[in-house]
DNA sequence: TCTACATATCGATATATTTGAATGTCTTGC
DNA sequence: GCAAGACATTCAAATATATCGATATGTAGA
């Protein structure tokens, strides 16, 4: 696995870390990974206004997290690719076992 | 995989995605997976003052990504477990991908 | 072309984050 | 106990980011 450059470390930063590194946009992508969405739908599902989901969208857009694809009046938008949440399942189990263990702790006699 | 409620979205959001979301921290991650190193060994490598160093690590602390032994007047901190950059590792592909493809893109008469 | 709807962009504000100088705390060796 | 090295914390400044109202652009249908 390792070494690593700075370079690179700056690239995974910027395509990734920057896209899923707000709680809207995590959201984002998994409602586009269960299916395509448009901006309307997903503006509903986050309870923000609309001009901050198409900001979010952007950057996703941009960084080539989901891909945009108009129909009608409409533009929908899905995940790029699969192996983008796959590796957040993978950290969300870390995640569920880490608040587990923490959790055993605090109650032990 | 899918779905997924916004309070766990919430919890994965702050544990990995904010501990990996800075490239210093990023490059951190891939230091002491390497190899445990303390504090001064790793200000050297990541060519920022101390104290900023101390602050990247008690975030990654306080998240569970690394942990902290001390050893003398030193102390090492390690990779808490290793699926945290295997799941980068994921994203790192990823991202190796995309950039070719985009550069692809660039490159066609 | 006019209207209604869908989405994007602009601009301003609020909030959060990174950074390092100064300083405090802990450990070791004398 | 004291001095020196290693690390953490505090605080302030700089920078970045999220958010949304207002507005622009694009599309479809009458």
């Amino acid at each position: 696995m390792l070494p690593i450059t700075e370079d690179e470390i700056a690239l995974i930063h910027r395509y990734v870390c920057e896209g899923i590194g707000d709680p809207k946009r995590l959201m984002l992508l998994y409602l586009v990974a269960d299916q395509p969405r448009n901006v309307t739908e997903l503006t509903k599902a986050l309870d923000v206004a609309q001009p901050t989901v198409s900001h979010h969208l952007r950057i996703l857009r941009e960084r080539g997290l989901v891909t945009a694809r108009r129909e009608g009046a409409s533009i929908y938008y899905a995940l790029a690719d699969p192996r983008i949440l796959e590796a957040v399942e993978v950290l969300r189990d870390f995640v569920a076992e880490l608040l587990h263990k923490r959790a055993s702790v605090l109650n032990r006699p």
